[in-house]
DNA sequence: CGTGTGTTTGATCGCTTTCAAGTTCAGTGG
DNA sequence: CCACTGAACTTGAAAGCGATCAAACACACG
């Protein structure tokens, strides 16, 4: 639809011509104008492995895009008790518009590559875009989906079941367009065993106890605890309770 | 702001003159006009306890506003089990736009009255409407905020903790204005044990136990099963891990 | 080669589930 | 008015699963 190229709309910007979001994400609802716009307050940021993107409670003084990586949201409890409630990956929308404190928080799980911009330029762009706020929409859907598709796992699947569910999450992460009756696929985990145990609510000794299972009934492989293969994605379903 | 009252504008559909959705619900981002467009299609429904609005996989066909009752979104695995993920209340939207499946069952969970309309006139009038999509967001940001902090309970809470919290939410929806060191509060629960242990991830075993417990030390009355009186809201607080 | 962190494995404990009886309560009919 | 009935709820005893505590192991890094 947008084969018209005048002067002011043919070019896109040099940090965004390469950029997943831009085709997959929530920058795909933008013209050239207004990326070129958004662009120019816009910088690239590179964050470490364990690196806090916003604290709990903190002011949200901005927004970003992922550009490589994942990004885990946290909850905690007073006592110190953690639970990771979302993970996130390239291209996805970090950030909580209209609210001026974030309920969770979030930290890099992997090196991460983030497009972050201020708070304001973002709402002057949905002012302006309702195709902007349409895809802010349907990515808040999706997540919403996911939360309660965890919220099942969490509530009423047991510690084997739980592991299952993650290696096929992940999996389907590495490998979108995974089949069940697909071969083997093989991947590394983005994430320690404490941060899996802290995603699925149990502790770490019982996510290592269930990974050994299911090594030795021969659903998959474990090399240097982070190297994943999965022998039969078919068999690993059966174990997830799905 | 809308002052105005010219001929066409001026008049509010019957239906929705007492309507809280038409206040605080997705019905205040449409003017007049619009709401007039909408209540030409919609219809108010009446529903019974325990009865079914939509199926799991089932083509979603319309959506609707809830105008009292309160409903559950449940999630199953193949062998029977159940979690409930999602409770809404007045005036709360009811549906997933842009998805041709329910990934949820909702059920009626008390008695409840709908403003149903169907799939196609919600959508035009979106595409006419900034404003609806806005409302729209609004809401799914906020489910998707009760879903995580629910995430969280089912994650790393223990059952006594999880029935506290239950209390905790019940309460707050009965009197929103809720503070943590205000006065006794008492309230009939809109769901049965079952309904709990399965909003809970517990059973109802479990439930009426913690129940039990909240009771012999002096936090609740418990009368006839459904109606509760918190003695100290903020001791219960104390009980809910947070 | 030692040190430290992350992971695995083992033994025990405790909470929640499971299985099994009671109890309460609303509704029904004598 | 009261006895019967069935569903929802409570209580009890036992079992099981995941947590906790503790130790061994593996691998990266100095």
């Amino acid at each position: 639809m947008n084969h018209r190229q005048d002067v002011h709309t043919s070019e896109v910007p040099v940090l965004c011509v390469a950029c997943e979001a831009r085709l997959r994400g929530v920058c795909g609802a933008l013209d050239a104008d207004q990326l070129m716009a958004l662009s120019k307050t816009s910088t690239k940021k590179r964050l470490e492995t364990g690196a806090e993107l916003v604290g709990d409670a903190e002011i949200i003084d901005g927004y970003a895009n992922i550009l490589s990586g994942v990004v885990k949201l946290i909850k905690g409890l007073p006592d110190g008790r953690e639970q990771i409630v979302g993970l996130q990956f390239a291209p996805d929308f970090l950030g909580r518009p209209f609210q001026a404190e974030s309920a969770v928080s979030a930290q890099a799980a992997t090196n991460v590559v983030l497009c972050s911009f201020p708070k304001r330029t973002l709402e002057a762009l949905i002012k302006q875009s309702p195709q902007l706020e349409h895809s802010l929409l349907k990515q808040a859907l999706r997540e919403l989906d996911e939360a309660r598709d965890w919220m099942l796992t969490l509530g009423r699947k047991n510690a084997l079941e739980r592991v299952a569910s993650y290696l096929l999450l992940i999996a389907n992460y590495i490998d979108p367009a995974l089949q069940p009756q697909s071969e083997v696929i093989a991947f590394d985990l983005p994430m320690s065993r404490l941060e899996i145990a802290d995603f699925l609510g149990l502790t770490i000794e019982t996510v290592s106890r269930q990974l050994t299972k299911l090594r030795v009934d021969g659903v998959i492989q474990v090399r240097q605890s982070r190297h994943i293969v999965v022998n039969n994605p078919a068999r690993l379903k059966t174990f997830s309770g799905c």
